[in-house]
DNA sequence: ACCTGAACACCGTTCAAGT
DNA sequence: ACCTGAACACCGTTCAAGT
């Protein structure tokens, strides 16, 4: 075959498929994915230089694209932006979650995520927190969605739950699957509001001992 | 040589030997275990016989071990067990910051590790929370937790932060890195305090509800 | 420019063969 | 019981060769 009149891959092509890969399998590999795409492994290097790792990281502005605040809308407060951003982030993690575990080890670097980190930043400032604790609060909001999307895409049972040498856990797992709805959905929505509310008061009486 | 008079190997000297590779190498493979014990990768599936993932959950156990509380001490109340537990997860993972990311995709079965979860459960709904929200409380922890071991242990900058194109990011980053301390644990501290704060505001408001 | 097959240096795991 | 070497079915990546 050698080179073809026209192009038989992409790199959007072989995004997709990898995406499709890692939600039906739960992982991808070059081999599988040439397969998929019936090409072979070594094609894939030409549009996608990085190799595997530029794949992963091609996944993460696949997976997050359109789905990521970028600018306050209305009157909306810090707040209100963090939720939406934090929703954003988790919701599109927890579409596809076997790409979270991929992406933990690499350093974000895809433009439109880091915008949104970038317009995070910028709302915090706006509303009076300092530089160093606006990294702070993104960080803590970054560690709390991540911890979150792993959960969504966890194993159908995080714990080894044994009734006999664990029987509070067990019956705790068992009350909190009996409700209706995402068990891992209704977690982060607590601990989401849970943290905001937190982070609220400790700003609420910075921002007064330093008015006084 | 098969088989020598006093065995060369044993679980507890692969999982040691495993952590250390852990550590200076950023991960292991079974063939690079083998060299570091001067023995044949075959070897290790006598003493290590769910293979590569068994030595993973046994990294889980390695690390965590006597770090993690398992019943309350004095009139400890619940918010205070559950930062003593927090803090001892979060510091075992921060000290072998390569190894989280091996852990998290697979279900945590180690028991010492269980039997904290189990302690957390007892104490939380002996202090007034029922079964589900316990096990909501336990997960959001466990989120924030993860989390925040994964921050710990990511690379030296966990976003690529062009100071041209995300100028405030960029700025907040370096305020926060000029404070004194480690950047990972400041960020640890505050989300902690402001989710077992947004935590109990949320659970008087629900106990005080139910006492109406 | 774009695709290929062959090649390289790896993986994790199994298993018959040795003592 | 415990260790070995050979073997199997994979990896990710490079590169000369083709059009």
């Amino acid at each position: 075959m050698a080179r073809p009149t026209s192009p038989l891959l992409s790199r959007g092509a072989i995004l997709t498929a990898s995406l499709d890969l890692v939600d039906v399998a739960g992982d991808f590999t070059m081999p599988r994915l040439a397969r998929a795409l019936g090409v072979s492994a070594s094609s894939l290097y030409h549009h996608v230089p990085g190799g595997r790792s530029d794949v992963v990281e091609g996944l993460r502005g696949l997976v997050c694209a359109g789905r990521m605040p970028d600018q306050r809308v209305d009157g909306e407060d810090w707040r209100a932006f963090a939720e939406r951003w934090a929703r954003g982030y988790r919701g599109a993690m927890a579409a596809h979650p076997h790409v979270v575990p991929l992406l933990t080890a690499q350093t974000v670097s895809d433009p439109e995520v880091l915008a949104s980190y970038e317009a995070l930043v910028e709302v915090l400032v706006q509303d009076g927190f300092d530089d160093a604790t606006a990294l702070h609060v993104v960080a803590v909001l970054d560690c709390f969605v991540l911890g979150s999307a792993l959960d969504a895409g966890a194993p159908a049972e995080v714990w080894d739950d044994d009734d006999e040498r664990r029987p509070r856990l067990s019956r705790a797992v068992r009350a909190a699957e009996s409700q209706p709805g995402d068990r891992s959905a209704a977690t982060f929505e607590l601990g989401l509001g849970s943290l905001l509310t937190g982070l609220e008061l400790a700003h609420r009486s910075g921002a007064a001992a330093e008015g006084a």
